[in-house]
DNA sequence: TGTACATCAGTGAACGCGCGTTCACTGATGTAC
DNA sequence: TGTACATCAGTGAACGCGCGTTCACTGATGTAC
């Protein structure tokens, strides 16, 4: 799992990815050359394209990456979170609590934003890559559905509550204060945010 | 108000700024090129830079539109709210639902969908468009910041709560949700999600 | 009512630049015997 | 240990296309006298 070393033209390829990351989420997609991108990196064009098959590719390959990284992050937030509790509440509220200071750590780096990048530029992007984006929300709303039928199960809520919106209310949030901590140059609201969406949680099964 | 007829440039002018308004929300800013702009709106590509002084002239232009447009609405929809009932509570709660109505209804043109289009390309925009769009942003939270006071002093929060972050949260919901709307193909989830904001704030200050 | 001029709402052709992509080639490293 | 070959990780030059923008020009409509 920690990727250390490793080849020469993965050490490059992944310098690739690092760096056009950073400009789709800042530009955009379209607005994002090649050739700013291999500057960036310090190799040639056709350096470029030694690793990727054409633009799409890029793109492909950068939101495997991302997916995973984000999985990895939500899986040790979970597994920490339950390990705090044995209560699917108690867990579930320590998760949110511990994402929203996951939010607060890294502004910048947080999972999802690619999400959003991807669904606004949507034309762009071959039927693939669409694809993989809306699995990635499909499997967000999966994995909390079934964390609140286990605390329903519990702790039956107190407020009649559509629980399946319930569910993606996290990933809107998420999605949602992104925007709005980008457009304010506010990197607190993502977690303030966060910690309100908690506060709903805990209302609706009563702490 | 009612912009019926005018004259043949402003009429075609506005033809510009709506296939523009399309095209930006489902491709973004740099991935859309004037030619498929005028070719869609039957003129020559001259007859573009006869209205529009340069292509950010075109997002200058469009986010002022669109901003109007959205101030209108969200007008409409508070009137008809305060008028309902004298409750400041009972007001904003009608206000809710009539905006997760308005979502349910035009699922494509509601407001807001520019702001996270902008967000996200913002290094493509100038000076002058960032700023409209973060005083867009400011603006929505000093509206409902107000309207939650005004509503606290009448009944005070049972819980609480964050009151400048739950004035945040109803363009975070907003925003977040039409990008899970748009990643799903789902119009419905607009409104559901508005309407478990609503749950939540009704829960803050007590039905 | 007719004429002269001004403004409106464009057209058509041309521009230069930068982009994504290709292709033939190459030095460095790894592997087989 | 030396040699032959294969693969890796690129380089450098060239390509054609489409983009945003400019510029000289024009027919239709509006206004003044």
């Amino acid at each position: 799992m920690a990727p250390e070393l490793r080849t020469k033209g993965e050490r490059t390829r992944e310098r690739i990815l690092d760096v056009a990351q950073d400009a789709i989420i800042h530009k955009g997609f379209a607005a994002t050359s090649i050739e700013e991108l291999v500057e960036a990196a310090g190799i040639t064009k056709s350096g470029f394209f030694y690793h990727f098959r054409d633009k799409n590719d890029l793109a492909r390959q950068l939101f495997e990456r991302f997916m995973d990284e984000d999985n990895a992050i939500l899986d040790t937030l979970t597994t920490r979170a339950r390990t705090l509790s044995e209560d699917p509440l108690q867990s579930l509220l320590i998760f949110l609590n511990l994402y929203a200071e996951t939010m607060d750590e890294m502004p910048d780096l947080h999972p999802g934003c690619l999400v959003a990048a991807i669904t606004y530029q949507e034309q762009m992007f071959d039927r693939e890559v669409r694809q993989m984006n809306r699995e990635s929300v499909l499997g967000l709303r999966a994995r909390f559905r079934e964390w609140l039928d286990e605390i329903g199960r519990k702790h039956p809520p107190k407020i009649a509550t559509d629980l399946d919106a319930l569910a993606d209310q996290l990933t809107t949030v998420v999605e949602g204060s992104i925007i709005l901590s980008r457009a304010l140059a506010d990197p607190g609201l993502m977690g303030r945010q966060m910690r309100l969406f908690r506060d709903h949680v805990k209302l609706i099964f009563g702490a």
